[in-house]
DNA sequence: ATTTTTTTTAATCATTTGATTAAAAAAAAT
DNA sequence: ATTTTTTTTAATCAAATGATTAAAAAAAAT
């Protein structure tokens, strides 16, 4: 087996002789490298994966501030010194979990927006398709990321210089092409719009009693067919 | 002048002889109506609107949970017992904040969508431009009431039976005789989410370097005229 | 002018909360 | 079998935080 993979054991509290006590803090024993290794190595991942697939569900629904460590480890069935065990702070944890839903989330349109291959029509197409389908099985990413991203933009938007590949890539190009009498920006609104936003506003129409899960599920199949149609629609407009 | 408006003095402890001190609760001495004559009366409204918008500010920007009272006074430049003092409690600071974002975020639709007098392009025209004239004035309010609700879902979406007001409203009505074959929840998604989205998500194409504060107002402007023509070229479409 | 009421402050409390520690239990290595 | 290492726990710490208190200052009423 492996050596412990996280921290060396916790060190003691020493007491200085001016009465004053003072905590060493813990070091991290372990490298990026030796930590990929136990990844793969370890046979038992349950309890670290278990803190994570916690922190995931609490996280998303509560967001950073309002989650306490202490509602993770009872969602989890574990200690609470243990979160700290694996993850070191509640910071580290709420990373992995951030990191890991906006890449969820700008994937699918990072994969379209620098795609050569295709036409227009079938881009949106797909970006509708794969948004619908990654939001039906996780719709609170939009408001988890938008709402975090709020509270502490520069921490996860240190995306600084996008801006020229977002303007280059070939999406906005075949969006100029067609419609150069109209900035690009508002198609990219308008499509982000009709998909995403259903997911954000959706809370609201079934606390109304508007709308079921079932219903809301329903809804979304048909407008992945129904967006692209009224997008098309919109491009060749006037 | 009237008397103390918000609270008795506070009470004092007292100790009882098993050791164990107990606090009373400050008790409102003032009804509603005496409340309501004070706001009128009283000529120095200052500290307690200080407080409400220094309240308003924080809270919009970090969230509930996040915000800590002491931000709040600091805001205000007022001792901290102050904000207690007019407001009682945190919470009690939030939801006046929450229902006049609420208020302000929901009359725009509510408006619309029981006016008998207009066309249906009328109507859009009117949602959507009285939506972005109040979210270039509050750009936070949407990503501030769905965060806030999606925490807190049960607290603030007391509004069970609105379901019938909805379907049956003159707006629905409208869109269902308009296009009988397409569920009027699908215009209702595409144009609350071409109009409000782009607020929802500007920060983050901000953040890219794709906008400018400036640009993002002009585009918002611009769709002040476009998307009511998309929305007409949608609900023809096919 | 004096008393009463209202507003404001500094100090402090009690609870919550993220984190740490020391020791026990379990697992692995020898 | 014994030792070493890793995992887990119960107890506790220290800082943060919402709230309260008692008293001072200011304003209003008498």
């Amino acid at each position: 087996m492996i050596k412990n993979l996280a921290y060396t054991k916790p060190a003691p509290i020493f007491a200085l002789d001016l009465g004053v006590s003072v905590r060493e803090k813990p070091k991290i024993r372990t490298s990026i490298i030796q930590m990929a290794k136990r990844i793969k190595v370890e046979t038992d991942l349950s309890t670290e994966e278990k803190i994570k697939e916690a922190a995931r569900k609490v996280f998303m629904q509560k967001g950073y501030s309002a989650t306490r460590t202490r509602d993770i480890a009872e969602e989890a069935g574990i200690n609470l010194a243990l979160l700290n065990y694996y993850f070191r702070s509640k910071e580290k944890l709420f990373e992995l979990v951030m990191i890991e839903k906006m890449q969820k989330f700008f994937s699918v349109m990072a994969f379209i927006l620098f795609d050569t291959e295709n036409s227009l029509t079938v881009k949106v197409e797909k970006i509708v398709a794969n948004y619908v389908d990654m939001l039906l099985e996780n719709p609170d990413i939009p408001i988890f990321i938008l709402s975090e991203i709020r509270s502490n933009p520069a921490k996860f938007l240190s995306i600084a210089p996008i801006a020229d590949l977002f303007h280059n890539s070939h999406f906005v190009v075949q969006l100029r092409e067609k419609r150069p009498d109209i900035n690009p920006l508002h198609f990219i609104f308008n499509i982000m719009g009709m998909t995403v936003f259903p997911f954000i506003g959706g809370p609201i129409f079934k606390a109304m009693g508007a709308l079921t899960d079932d219903s809301f599920a329903q809804l979304m199949e048909e407008r992945k067919k129904l967006v692209p149609l009224w997008v098309e629609s919109i491009l060749e407009s006037k």
